[in-house]
DNA sequence: GCATTATTTTAATCCAGATTAAAATTATTC
DNA sequence: GAATAATTTTAATCTGGATTAAAATAATGC
């Protein structure tokens, strides 16, 4: 058994894995992928896919968490880089859109967390509301800075994340479409937080 | 509002049913869901759903045909009474998030289409995507008679049906929530769409 | 009340797809 | 180029929830 964060072949291998299931999950629903069309797309057997996860449970379970990676990382990024709420907000959205609809993605919609076992569902659970936390951090940053209009930040950012989560569900791989998604959809979503 | 049949034991408890199947599709996932769950609900035992229900596709596919004809009605209804474009808008989503937060909801995420037998799929997706298509029509509209700005109607339309499509996601039928829901959204994710 | 129909339960079976063990292959090390 | 470790396959078994048939109960009409 290799010592698994040193071992490129066999992180890569996972990751590969991590990303099919993420697009089968996205496309076929939860319950209409097996575990035998991972392994298609990656052209191996369905068995062999018991030697990089335990089960299908923490395959989906690995799938959330790289979702919840990914979208920190966009949000890192844009607080790092951005100059007041508004604009953080703006480059998050482009950021995370970017990765969703590029090469690392795609990114599994967390439709099935309630049938995750108990640990590993409150550790994503955890991760989602930290996620939507910080998320309303920046919109009130936004309304103090006085880049956004005052608003209700829970529901603003509901809004805002809701559209976001939704775009798995209709985007299918398309480069020119990704490329519209990535230009239109941050200005589409924050225009109406402008004062 | 056609009641038609729907006052016989038999459609108010297949009624009842698909409010029941809907709430734990969208509260536990679709894979952690079991008739039992559903049936549970109700004081029935699993077996006595097959008296309403061919089987567990089938209950799912009547899910998302009572979603599809709920937005449909709410659609109707704000074209009706809609002024122009961006009031219809409105009153649409007003209209929606009103019956999916209320007593007639919840209403299912459609999550699982592709797992859908060949038939209720193709229905369903008709379904689905003429109300897309509708929706987008009211955005042109408003584009045309000047109450909303000019955009990418395809792309405006993906954000905001998403943003109201996630709301089951994170909506657990507080009734404050929900009036909150109600009054706010609306006027959150329409804010982007004045020119 | 009696016959008929509607609804639900009990008690099994069924089955697709997950899971596993062992064997076979492929890669790596020295 | 053996020896060892990593990866994949083959060929089964296992399993939980879906499904079914028949029997039991409740409702309805006459």
């Amino acid at each position: 058994m290799a010592t698994q964060a040193s071992d490129t072949r066999f992180e890569l291998q996972k990751g590969r894995m991590l990303r099919a299931a993420a697009r089968c999950f996205n496309e076929k629903g939860y319950s209409g992928t097996s575990l035998k069309d991972v392994a298609n797309i990656l052209g191996l057997t369905d068995a062999a896919l018991y030697y990089y996860v335990k089960n299908k449970e923490e395959l989906v379970y690995l799938c959330y968490v790289r979702a919840g990676e990914v979208g920190r990382e966009s949000m890192d990024r844009a607080i790092r880089e951005g100059r007041d709420g508004l604009d953080i907000v703006r480059r998050y959205l482009r950021y995370h859109l970017d990765v969703m609809t590029g090469e690392r993605g795609p990114i599994a919609i967390m439709s099935e967390i309630p049938s995750l076992k108990p640990e590993h569902r409150d550790r994503v659970l955890d991760i989602s509301r930290a996620h939507s936390a910080r998320f309303e951090s920046i919109l009130q940053r936004g309304i103090e800075d006085g880049s956004i209009a005052p608003c209700n930040v829970r529901m603003t950012g509901n809004a805002i994340m809701g559209a976001l989560n939704w775009v798995p569900k209709w985007f299918r791989g398309d480069a020119a479409v990704a490329a519209s998604v990535v230009e239109e959809f941050p200005q589409i979503l924050s225009a109406g937080l402008e004062p």
